[in-house]
DNA sequence: ATGCACCCTGTAGCAACTACAGGGTCAAGT
DNA sequence: ACTTGACCCTGTAGTTGCTACAGGGTGCAT
């Protein structure tokens, strides 16, 4: 198939996958007499696992290793397994964080009485770090 | 203050410093006969509000008119409590998204029960996205 | 033959910094 | 007087993960 039915067949911008074969990430496909890309399933399938990983978070880098793993049957399970664990960490962390700052942000929104700039508890909440609660 | 002492102040790099000020965020401070920046407290009040801005995740645009908000202290005051209100639902909308996303992560990386790449249940949910419970 | 959709390469842009390279300045110690 | 080290300057390029051109070529239908 040709990139823009490999785009529409995995929902990947053209850009996006000619990136990744640039990056290596994607291996390059053959070539049309015409010097088209033409693809086949097994790059179909890679470039799932690779949006799909995306998608869950994964750094190019991360995706980079899950892909040797997979291209190496025989090797050991356990780095993928780390490899997503500290992914799975990462985003509990941030999840935290991010909850934090809804909190800061919800009492710092909930300040504001309308009227004019100079008496904004908005404006004032935030040039001042007195008013926090939690530290970030 | 020279520039490492505001950097100290306010725990901002001093690299941060000069590109605030290369993008207009914050003014052109004075110069001593050597050429070095000389500071006094409004710009490292200046500062301090664009800082705890950033921490709480306000783009430099939303900053920018934040900051065009407090310096001119005649002005209504909604449109800060418009740009705060429109952050924290994105805020909100990022914690739920993250939750879907540790959902499937903690369900992917449960599966593993070790072992070798081929038969990895990580890899496995990794390429193929019907194993998911939600749409992401 | 002339649209039009599609493909190609190469480069530049986005956010918000961060990291040099290659220099100048200044105060303290010897 | 000299050197060492900490600090400062400008300007440019790198980071992540794309996205958006510019300027061209190809393929097929009318």
């Amino acid at each position: 198939m040709k990139i823009g039915e490999l785009s529409r067949a995995t929902g990947t911008n053209i850009e996006t996958i000619r990136y990744y074969e640039r990056i290596g990430l994607l291996p390059e496909p053959d070539r049309t007499a015409a010097n088209y890309r033409s693809y086949g399933d097994p790059h179909r399938a890679r470039l799932t696992f690779v949006r799909h990983s995306r998608d869950l978070g994964f750094t190019i880098e991360e995706i980079r290793s899950l892909l040797d793993l997979s291209d190496d049957p025989g090797r050991d399970c356990s780095e993928a397994d780390r490899i997503a664990s500290r992914h799975l960490a990462q985003v509990e962390e941030k999840i935290a964080q991010l909850t934090l700052l809804r909190d800061e942000l919800t009492r710092i929104v909930g300040r504001c009485r309308g009227g004019i700039a100079a008496d904004c508890r908005v404006i004032e909440a935030l040039g001042d770090h007195g008013h926090c609660e939690s530290a970030h």
